[in-house]
DNA sequence: CATGAATGAGTCTTCATTCAT
DNA sequence: TATGAATGAAGACTCATTCAT
């Protein structure tokens, strides 16, 4: 291995280390609250360093929400590649998109983060990544109209939107207002889950 | 009437003042460009003032959201006062929320930033208008459910309570990404909503 | 005197008082090192202070440099005002742009300031005060060339922004290379700067 | 060829080619705007390679401002070689600046740059370079006044700079708010670099 | 000689909120 | 009540230069 090979390692460690600095800090203060200045201290490096891997602060964020959306579609794709009929695997998709919002608060805010309506735009590989969730969806989604569970008018692409705006949707809301509507109503998180799943259900019951 | 009594009266009108101020002030820049120095010099008033009617920069996007949340209120209250039979008042209730994006750019974003995943906290008039909004809406769905357009085993609550997420959802997706979507895929924002007003329709068929 | 009076003139006091810090500054690191902090510190205010007085540091800078402009003007004003004939009084110009060199640098810099080629750009102000420059010699010109002082043919305008230019020209030369030639040549400033007088006087002399 | 030769070969061919780099970078950019990192990345050299051979970035911009002076210098030799008469000589010097600067803008500006009054400091080499222009000018001066041209007091080498600064000044002048003077006024650079040859005209006219 | 990663001081500007009058 | 001057922390980004390898 060359000099020049473990400098490229050395640099992509430090980038790499940089991530994950910002990927604690964000977790720990929320992810409208990434501050270089806190990056640089927490990272032990000079503020101008963090400029040497990132060419701004939005590039950091951005990196970071297009790997969420990486490992989302690593989950979708593992689904896809069971052997489950298309309409169960269109309710593990749900269900694993209530996972992942569970298991990785971070991560799923992330998605999220340009899901929402803030000043940040999309770079190209998040759009891609985007694109490529939601061509695997469609697929499903297709094979799943193809086997009768869907009405054959559906356009697969527009079902696809759709599922991925009231999911996100449901999500957002259980982690936002959750909390209350437990407190005022008696109801958990996974209860409006539920139902949730139940109405995506009822959506692919065979005509 | 006295004193005390006129002087609530103006005190009453200074806090509307500030508030329409404020209200064209988000129309013109954004929801996230609100700046108190902004609407103090468009109301005539001192900075100062400001605080004397209202606590915080917050306070004032609070009230306006509430406001805004009534005014969808009202809409549904209108769709709730007519005649038609349940099933149809719910795909009414999908519709309205559409114009009210539509024709509300500004309200809409005032209900939806609470909605979202920042940093404000509901306050119990906020909390209030969406405990009104979710009862009377939970009120049609039960009608519907009696009426056969449900199933059984629905819960009202929990159904309403995703029927607000997911139309949420599906706005906020056209909102931010509509644009990119059409670009793309040649698809508009108004036949994403009608691919989702047909989900809803779905879930409603007669059983 | 009203409240508002007072206020106003502390408020004109305290705009005043930043200005005689930023000129002190100028004069001590040079023009194009002035710095807001550093300004908010020697005027014991808080930066954010500045920027109520004056929207950016541009500002500051263009309104000394307005009025520095404006102190020339009186200058020449003096000088129109005489009753020497007007060739004389050209020769008095530019004598007294001389004086106002050796006797105000800080001020002159900053009317040359934007006669040079930096990125600040000029403000109505600064242009309205160069334009009655340009015009009170113009017309100084105009009655040299009356008087047969200038060939008939010369255009007083364009005489005038030669000689303005040629002034700052050879003035620009000995702020910046005079201690040079001083030493190589073994010829001070007043020597260059009586050797261009003697240039413009030859120019004026009776045809 | 020793090594060692070769080297200093070596040398000399990537200090010319950081040189060049440079010069593109400016022309393209500006002046004020070299940055060492592009000249870096352009010249596909290390950072720290530019300072193998610069000991500065101010010592590159000097380099460049003492070769076009030297570029101007070559002009007025070629001026001085002609077989015209010696004031019919300073009068093209004087359009031949202004060729110069409508044909070289770049080297114009490295070579007014340190006229002005910026923080940057001259070299040996630079000073080496004015003073040969000033010798060369001062030697047609004496001419001219041999020849009549000019008064029998005038001493060459005063003459001689003043003749540059003033010019430098008009050129100066033209640079910085000839567009302004073109749009308020209705007179173009070239109407006020005529009268600025007409007044040298006047200076150099037998008597 | 050459590299290029690292530095960190330097710089402007914004804005919600307070408080003396 | 009303004023509005003052605050000062917060925050992103630049760039000439150095130095260990």
């Amino acid at each position: 291995m060359g000099t020049k090979d473990r400098r490229n390692i050395e640099k992509e460690n430090r980038r790499e280390h940089i991530l994950e600095v910002a990927t604690r800090l964000m977790a720990q203060h929320g992810v409208h609250h990434l501050n270089i200045d806190m990056v640089a201290r927490e990272a032990e490096l000079a503020k101008g360093t963090i400029y040497l891997y990132f060419k701004s602060k939005e590039e950091i964020i951005g990196v970071l929400s297009t790997r969420s959306r990486l490992q989302l579609l690593r989950l979708f794709e593992a689904v896809a590649a069971s052997a489950d009929p298309p309409d169960e695997q269109l309710l593990q998709i749900i269900r694993v998109s209530y996972r992942f919002y569970t298991d990785n608060p971070l991560e799923y805010d992330l998605v999220s983060l340009f899901e929402g309506d803030n000043a940040l735009s999309e770079t190209p590989d998040m759009l891609a990544a985007s694109q490529q969730i939601t061509a695997l969806v469609a697929g499903i989604v297709s094979k799943a109209k193809a086997a009768g569970a869907l009405l054959p008018g559906t356009d697969a692409t527009l079902f696809t939107l759709n599922l991925w705006s009231m999911t996100f949707g449901v999500l957002r809301f259980i982690r936002r207002r959750g909390p209350l509507v437990a407190a005022s109503l008696g109801l958990g998180e996974a209860d409006i889950y539920a139902a949730y799943e139940d109405i995506i259900g009822q959506l692919l019951k065979k005509k």
